[in-house]
DNA sequence: CTCAATAATGTAACTAGTTACATTTAAGGG
DNA sequence: CCCTTAAATGTAACTAGTTACATTATTGAG
């Protein structure tokens, strides 16, 4: 049996009888100090030391009406897609003195829907949600309570919400121009799990409609190396003659590289590789990758001010679009040397 | 100008009103239907829905004395290092009723201190620390508050908080006794930044302790997998003869890994190489990366648990240690075949 | 020494919920 | 039709702070 002191914590009443004053007064020893004698101040603050005093953070928020912090809807914590996004994100709210509360999803639109109601219900001020398919049930919930939410990773003025991302249609163009650019005709796609998740689905079906005479062929994988190499195998292991392989994340392109390597295979000569996303570690792969840059870093900081700014200021930001743009690097470019 | 509809948000009181009912019965309808009449329950909910109510977190907290969250200070969210930790620590918290607030201190403790003081300002009624490690205020603060905390990565029974994680000097040690198994003289020790890292100072600590006849030489770097690389390459242009490069993080090893293949080092013939924390990606690199298992995702869950036990029961937890094991591949195992 | 101005502090109402207890209403039995 | 009992609802106090306004104490000038 553990021995345990439940001596409830001390408020803001005990602090005031402890010291002989009253209760605004303790409250101004806390708030504004400098309105407090001398005297005064050191004594009460004497007592809250005594009393380990900390103030209630829901009492204080129930005045305010703030709770200062916002949360995030992401599919997974797992890999590192999201490492810049939220280090963009959680140091940008920082600077408005707002919190982050990360909550993951699993691209499952139920899980995505009662974690926003509990993050709600615990108070949060805004919300960042993934992509713009969402349940109806979360859609009822947003604009039945008008919480300032954005929709990230995906550039789409018309939704009806601020969306902040990229535009993933270009993104797609941009990667399939370049493969065809250097010659591709017969190029092996492999991209994330397109259940419940817009942002793939949106950049096959681009991919789809801009082949021309690239003869494409489609490779759902889970996103993380392991399934990115594991479906390079299988790729490999296809009798067919590929001249790429184009990979909807750098995760996956990683692993597809080392597949490859694995394999004897010379990249780019008898294989191109490319990714998306561009991941800090593409620039340093061998050989280096080249991948499409979807600024996720830029992509925090973007959503995080307007949403800020959202909350503070009560002005609805417009949706904001980050141009992708290509880095060729050696694993698409013969010439380029280290 | 943007027009702005300022109309507050309805409370509790307001329903009641409008509903012609008690504020009573408007929490029964919220918290415990079941007593309401089926009248009164179906008038009352279309009102909380025309009138948009949401109940107020605050509120309810100050009620409760919960705010049902807690905090984790992390070094970092840039790479993937803490990845699978959070992902086991957030869906462990879930399974709680805990929601999980990041914040990361880039390793600076006064960061740490300020984050922390939010985190406890907004009401969090846990902490995840990393490291034993910490800034005065820090350590007296959590004295102070009496907050449950929790330091992980760090195992050591004494500290005076319960620790959560593995023990660094016997992974370094697995690390060096591996490596002089397989015959190696003269190795590169790649670490993280020493300056705030207890985790990194104490490894590199234990491994030259064991060192031996082993000729170890350090070289210190950020974590990421393009440090990893440049490190790699300072080390090769330098004419020692190196055996081995001894990684003290999977990132920094995929770094050097990429950086040996440049350099058409045969690995491990050449130059074996290892890592630590056994990332997943790790079992898929080319060649596959012997690494020493840090069990990250489980020490996320470990504390996870031990943190929402010791919040919902006021148990304290004791220390927990996660064994570290090591499992070899590739890069520095001649005989592994694919 | 008196008076006004200012500083310091106190009182009580307010924030938005929950809940113990009291009261009203309805239903069923005799 | 009265009475007991249970169900439904209401009243008011409570949670822990902030703050407008009122009051008291102090200071300096005249």
């Amino acid at each position: 049996m553990t021995t345990r002191i439940e001596k409830k914590r001390a408020n803001l009443r005990d602090v005031a009888k402890a010291s002989g004053v009253s209760v605004a007064t303790v409250s101004r020893v806390l708030n504004s100090p400098s309105v407090v004698s001398e005297k005064t101040l050191t004594r009460v603050q004497k007592v809250i030391e005594e009393l380990r005093f900390t103030p209630s953070a829901a009492a204080r928020a129930i005045n305010s009406g703030r709770s200062r912090f916002v949360g995030a809807l992401i599919p997974t914590l797992d890999n590192a897609i999201f490492a810049g996004f939220l280090e963009g994100l959680e140091s940008q709210l920082a600077d408005s003195g707002l919190s982050l509360i990360v909550a993951t999803t699993n691209d499952d639109p139920e899980i995505e829907f009662s974690k926003a109601q509990e993050l709600l219900n615990i108070g949060a001020e805004g919300l960042i949600i993934s992509g713009i398919s969402h349940s109806q049930a979360l859609e009822k919930l947003v604009d039945r309570t008008q919480l300032p939410t954005i929709a990230i990773s995906y550039y789409d003025p018309q939704y009806h919400l601020p969306t902040v991302g990229y535009d993933n249609r270009a993104s797609a163009r941009i990667a399939i121009e370049h493969l065809r650019s250097i010659g591709c005709q017969r190029v092996a796609v492999v991209h994330g799990p397109t259940l419940n998740n817009d942002r793939t689905r949106t950049r096959v079906d681009e991919l789809h409609q801009n082949a021309g005479l690239i003869a494409l062929e489609y490779f759902e994988a889970d996103i993380s190396v392991q399934s990115g190499a594991k479906t390079a195998k299988a790729i490999l292991a296809s009798d067919k003659q590929w001249d790429a392989i184009l990979c909807l994340s750098d995760v996956l392109a990683t692993g597809a590289l080392f597949e490859l390597l694995r394999h004897n295979i010379r990249i780019p000569e008898d294989m191109a590789i490319m990714g998306m996303e561009d991941l800090p570690s593409s620039a340093s792969t061998y050989p280096r990758l080249t991948s499409v840059d979807l600024q996720v870093r830029e992509m925090g900081v973007a959503s995080a001010s307007a949403l800020a700014n959202w909350i503070e200021h009560h002005e609805r930001p417009e949706s904001i679009k980050l141009e992708a743009s290509l880095n060729v690097r050696q694993t698409t470019a013969l010439r380029l040397k280290d």
